[in-house]
DNA sequence: AGGTACTGTGGGAGCGCTCCCAGGTTGATG
DNA sequence: CATCAACCTGGGAGCGCTCCCACAGTACCT
């Protein structure tokens, strides 16, 4: 690798030492006056700050992340799995919060895709290697063992979504149950009763959530849930397709379903076209995520929105505390779980 | 800003120097080995391989940037306008691709977006801050000041799509003219003989393409392109719905439209539904991109696939060139035009 | 006038690498 | 056996910054 890399831009730039030279005064004095130290007398800064502005000077980072041990950048990591079900705004939601909060402050983002376990043993280097203060972690399954990495590193973490009830390491999630929940009450209270339910793959705890608040809304109405209702899928297309069809053979009559994300009921929508059922009048159906998906399918469906940019950017500000003082081991770790919204549009 | 920031990882990391010391060699020795430098005897290599591995050692790619003056990292930028554009799957395929190539590489990718002024400023920054070697541009608008920056600094750069078809910087674009032309050769060979088409913001040399592209197809049928058959819009489901409208004003008997992207295409859909129209049996459609959307809409959609994350990848492999030896001045500056590919779907 | 307590300030000492030069080996050659 | 190139190797000299210590000044006490 490497070779003759350029150097482009930084080439024969002013240092530090030059901007202090400049200015008549040491290399210490700059450097608290660009940082912004306050002990530094008003004279003094201005001249610093005149020789700044003459000479064009913009501190090298990487000088400074090398003296001052620390990166000034974080990142973001997305494990394969999610990569593909990220076409999806979340995904582009996320970062575009990740991005809003950073530009406040001067760290930067790195993008990191981890698809083979040789980009994961990368990963791991990284951390090693220096380059980055924190790290967000996108979705996370159950048994992904980088949280548990990143903790024994005593690296700065923060997960968006949580990998059980018991999450040790910070997270921001949505109120998956709590949007399943209004969902399905949405159904209920529009006069169905036979709601069914298509789930995520149930090792992913999101997918546990949204089935509860399927069944917190079925209790809520006085009924029981029945399992026949119930067919779980792996948030694609296609196992929508699947669960449909199994569902529709284990209950014909079924009048709503409640989709764990639009994606899937998009699956589940064809397959009640083809069995010639009408959305919304035989069946209803609501989805979750409020995808574009949502709002091009025919007949546009109700969905449950979540906060996802504001997801990216609880994830910064949380990151940025960890990095600052890191919580107390198992004790007060930061957690944050923001509210979901039922968007209705014409599937009911 | 800044203040106390945890240094997590790499606190009390082996050094060069300490692997040296147990490997009973120089530091110069043990960097040559890690860089892969032939000029290091078997035996040696071998001890220093094995005191490294015995210590765990990993370089710290912040020394090794400062010292090497170079940052083995590029930036992939994303000015606004097109942030939102990019919850299509084209952002998404970009970075894939983008990702995938460097992950051969010990490059990082750093994502840098850009709203504002005040960030874009924030950007030039980084560049003369040493942060990158190199950029990857995403969709630049024709009037865009980046590119001429990036060049003034002599930053090795690549862009998505060109900005007019003397673009004097290195590119990877699709081939839009050929795509659109296939597109609407496509109609005109199954029948259809008034032909509608759909723009995007005619300033856009990507727009400009795509009409370019629909009118050799019209012209190569042995018809003239007619005004009334085009209406431009902006990208954007409401663009296409409004420009639907005015072309069913202007042209009520025209029998296919072909949109220069699926989003317009699906505003389009929305208007023909609403006069009654059926698709394909009164207008067929034919969209640009094979974004979700084309595959979900009712019927799905016929569309133009770019290969959008060959496109990152090719990127990629461009600017590598140019950051190991940029390429002269005005001369054979590379650019890349990666075909299409006519994906046919019901709506014709 | 001498002491104490602050502020401000300069600059040495690194941070962990890469670069590169000088010096030591080795082996083939005259 | 001396000579010279070819090859390895060690380590000094930075890269541009932050940290921190020590040394003024200045101000306010006693």
């Amino acid at each position: 690798m490497a070779g003759t890399r350029r150097h482009g831009a930084g080439r024969g730039r002013p240092t530090l030492e030059e901007v202090a030279a400049r200015a008549g005064v040491g290399r210490g004095t700059v450097s608290r006056v660009i940082n912004g130290s306050p002990r530094v007398s008003d004279r003094t800064r201005t001249a610093v700050e005149q020789a700044v502005a003459e000479l064009g000077y913009v501190p090298n980072r990487v000088a400074r992340a090398l003296a001052a041990n620390r990166a000034d950048a974080v990142a973001l990591v997305i494990p394969e799995p999610e990569t593909r079900l990220f076409a999806e705004p979340y995904f582009s939601d996320i970062i575009r919060g990740v991005g809003a909060e950073l530009a406040d402050t001067d760290l930067q983002l790195l993008l990191t895709l981890i698809r083979t376990p040789k980009e994961r043993q990368r990963f791991a280097e990284y951390l090693s290697a220096h380059r980055v203060d924190g790290v967000l972690l996108v979705s996370v399954h159950a048994d992904d063992p980088l949280p548990d990495l990143l903790e024994r590193l005593e690296m700065p973490a923060v997960l968006s979504g949580r990998r059980s009830a018991h999450e040790s390491v910070p997270y921001v999630d949505s109120d998956n149950t709590g949007g399943a929940q209004s969902a399905v009450e949405h159904l209920i209270g529009r006069g169905r009763t036979t709601v069914a339910t298509i789930t995520g793959p149930l090792d992913m705890y999101v997918a546990q959530c949204r089935l509860d608040g399927y069944r917190a809304a079925v209790r809520a109405a006085g009924r029981e849930p029945e399992p026949e209702l119930v067919a779980s899928a792996d948030f694609t297309e296609e196992g929508g397709r699947r669960a449909m069809r199994q569902l529709l053979e284990q209950r014909p009559h079924l009048d709503a379903v409640f989709a764990a994300s639009d994606v899937m009921a998009a699956g589940a929508r064809q397959v009640l076209r083809e069995s010639g059922r009408r959305v919304p009048e035989d069946v209803a159906m609501v989805g979750f995520e409020d995808s574009a998906v949502a709002r091009h399918m025919d007949p546009p469906l109700t969905s449950v929105r979540q906060a996802t940019e504001e997801m990216g950017r609880a994830m910064v500000r949380v990151l940025l505390e960890e990095i600052e003082g890191p919580s107390e081991r198992p004790a007060k770790r930061p957690q944050v779980v923001l509210p979901t919204q039922l968007v209705r549009r014409e599937s009911l």
